[in-house]
DNA sequence: CGTGAGCGA
């Protein structure tokens, strides 16, 4: 009847079945290439990253580890089409998000293969496949150095930055780790999960 | 506070 019914039987008659093999499954399928990425700036947003990925096309798994306040801790994984994981890669590490770029590589993790909470996190193996081909251009490194209010307060009888130290597992402590972990101070604002970016107070 | 490798839908 229509020309658009007739059109269509037409197009479907002139795929050349034969080329299909006989257990060929004529839906498309697609790989995949997971990401992991880092050098997030720390004031960035799930949703921002998200944006800022939008262009290159549908990012199938998204997922950046927070830490007990809901900051960012500065890396992430994702996975899309590997089409689309290539031009992140290729692309995406020369667009500066934040005042800073990201550097985005193939994940060492297989996909489905990630860590479990309170498992033992180690560092990468260097031989693990990790090429660390990119380059950290010092001069777009984040000259944030005047937004440092975020050394509130330093305990006198200890000089360092253990404070920023995450918090470990409980499993199986060193005895000489234990002097190092943080003290926790009932006083300290950043135990209000209210206000969980603590970016906001770096404002003067 | 900058090479950092999760784990919820």
């Amino acid at each position: 009847m229509s020309a658009l019914l007739s059109f269509t039987k037409s197009a479907f008659a002139a795929i050349p079945r034969r080329s299909f093999g006989p257990n060929t499954i004529a839906i498309r399928t697609y790989a995949t290439k997971k990401i992991f990425f880092g050098n997030i700036p720390w004031k960035t947003t799930d949703e921002e990253l998200k944006e800022f990925l939008e262009p290159y096309g549908e990012i199938k798994d998204f997922y950046t580890p927070k830490d007990q306040y809901g900051n960012t801790r500065g890396f992430g994984f994702l996975e899309a089409e590997d089409e689309i994981a290539d031009a992140i890669i290729k692309d995406a590490s020369e667009v500066e998000l934040n005042g800073r770029r990201m550097h985005f590589e193939i994940s060492t993790r297989p996909a489905g293969a990630g860590r479990s909470r309170g498992e033992f996190r180690g560092r990468r193996d260097d031989n693990e496949g990790g090429d660390r081909q990119f380059r950290r251009r010092r001069d777009d490194s984040g000259n944030d150095q005047g937004d440092r209010q975020f050394r509130r307060r330093r305990d006198d009888s200890e000089g360092g930055d253990r404070q920023f130290r995450r918090r470990r597992d409980d499993f199986n402590n060193n005895d000489g780790d234990r002097q190092f972990r943080r003290r926790r101070d009932d006083n300290d604002e950043s135990r209000d999960l209210a206000r969980p970016r603590r970016d906001e107070n770096d404002r003067e």
